[in-house]
DNA sequence: CGGGAGCTTGAGGAGGATCAAATCATGTGG
DNA sequence: CCACATGATTTGATCCTCCTCAAGCTCCCG
């Protein structure tokens, strides 16, 4: 299993106040004061790639913020087989339903190497009222994404799906981005590590993307683009 | 088209304080003396299948509670089609986003005949901080609703599809439950609406489902949860 | 009755799943 | 440092599901 629950690496206590994504981040409407008000166990940690954040079950003792990085939400269907349901990026917060519910129903993994900030759920209890607004506008983050992930990943073809993933995986004015295993791309777009394999091999071969290093690819945007949303044999 | 923009049929004020299912909605907190408190025109509003509580684009005025029924949300692809992404009944909260965001972001359309309360943005706002639990419990609510759909909706076969589909339209514990038009159950699951038909037709003969009415079903519930978690051709 | 919209059913073909084998990356122990 | 083992990736061949195109059917409404 590649889905190892390494725990993640301590980093070290952050330092909110001085925090580079402030603006981005749940704390965004925190005064210098209220930091300095309470005491917040804020960490900042490393996560590596199959490293679990939590798994489905488990007691939701904080929520975090993603850095740096990619995650994946997981759930198991019945027959034990899993689904990604969410893809969470930099600024998007993971267990946000720490605030309503006693344990996580999902698993949160790491798929490239990310920095998240852990926020235990006293604290995000304690603030509370002074979170209210961002509390909603990460909950409605969530939403759009995993609405992305339904709208953009499970409608078309293969070659759609694919190329729709990776634009989705950094914005347009990168050209690089890091992809990951061909597993984790069938779970997501609903197809089979063959046929994602397949694919984008194909698109390599029509120098849609460029492999520069282990998945790590440069992207044509344009070409994506219209294969993104081409129609049928219709075409 | 038959996703007409009719204008739902106005019922008259609701007396929340007298709501059959206000521990469901997001007033669950709110004593009596709020109420009292507080002018607040809610409208109650019956909704014909079809009709259009908001459209994409459309400013966010108000938010909606679901008293009874069922709505799609969806959303519109680049190429002009569009993609079911969520479902939504009783209990549910449609418009979550006009507390962040200044317009709605899908379209939320009744499937069948439904009963909402309009709850206008500005009593949202006003009772925001007395809410803010049960705002987290409906953007919870309506994020497991979401997942539901990509786990349930959108993984396995066409047969296994429809059957997630029947077994998620009302309780186990009910046997009758509405289906929609062929079309709208394909923008669900990723089929056709060819696809959609054949597969319910197949249900009929093998009597896993039996039509009592037009588009009222009565289920084999046990049967239909062995198709749908049974594992490809291996079973 | 006739028209229209949605539903059903049929035949054919394409895309993706499945099974299986070869190649490549990574880490381990000699 | 190299040989080997392990797991992921790539590729191939075959089969089956589902899409496509198209025709006939049902239900509803004037």
């Amino acid at each position: 299993m590649r889905d190892n629950e390494i725990a993640a690496a301590w980093h070290g206590l952050a330092a909110c106040d001085r925090c580079g994504i402030r603006d981005l981040v749940l704390f965004a409407d925190l005064t210098n004061e209220d930091f300095s008000t309470f005491h917040m166990p804020i960490e900042d940690i490393w996560v590596p790639p199959g490293a679990a954040l939590f798994q489905p079950g488990q007691e939701a003792l904080a929520l975090y913020t993603v850095r740096e990085g990619l995650f994946k939400l997981e759930q198991y269907l019945p027959d034990g087989s899993h689904r990604i349901v969410n893809l969470m990026a930099e600024g998007d917060v993971l267990g946000l339903e720490v605030t309503v519910s006693p344990v996580h129903e999902h698993a949160a993994i790491a798929l490239q190497p990310s920095k998240v900030c852990r926020i235990p759920r006293g604290t995000v209890a304690r603030l509370s009222p002074k979170l209210h607004r961002q509390l909603m506008a990460k909950w409605h983050q969530a939403m759009q994404r995993s609405h992305q992930c339904a709208r953009d990943l499970s409608t078309g073809s293969a070659r759609q799906k694919v190329a729709r993933l990776f634009l989705t995986l950094a914005p347009p004015t990168v050209e690089r981005c890091r992809l990951f295993a061909r597993e984790d791309v069938g779970a997501l777009l609903s197809i089979t590590p063959q046929t994602a394999s397949r694919t984008i091999a194909e698109f390599k071969r029509q120098k849609l993307v460029r492999e520069v290093a282990l998945n790590v690819f440069q992207r044509d945007i344009a070409a994506l683009q219209a294969i993104a949303i081409e129609t049928g044999p219709a075409a």
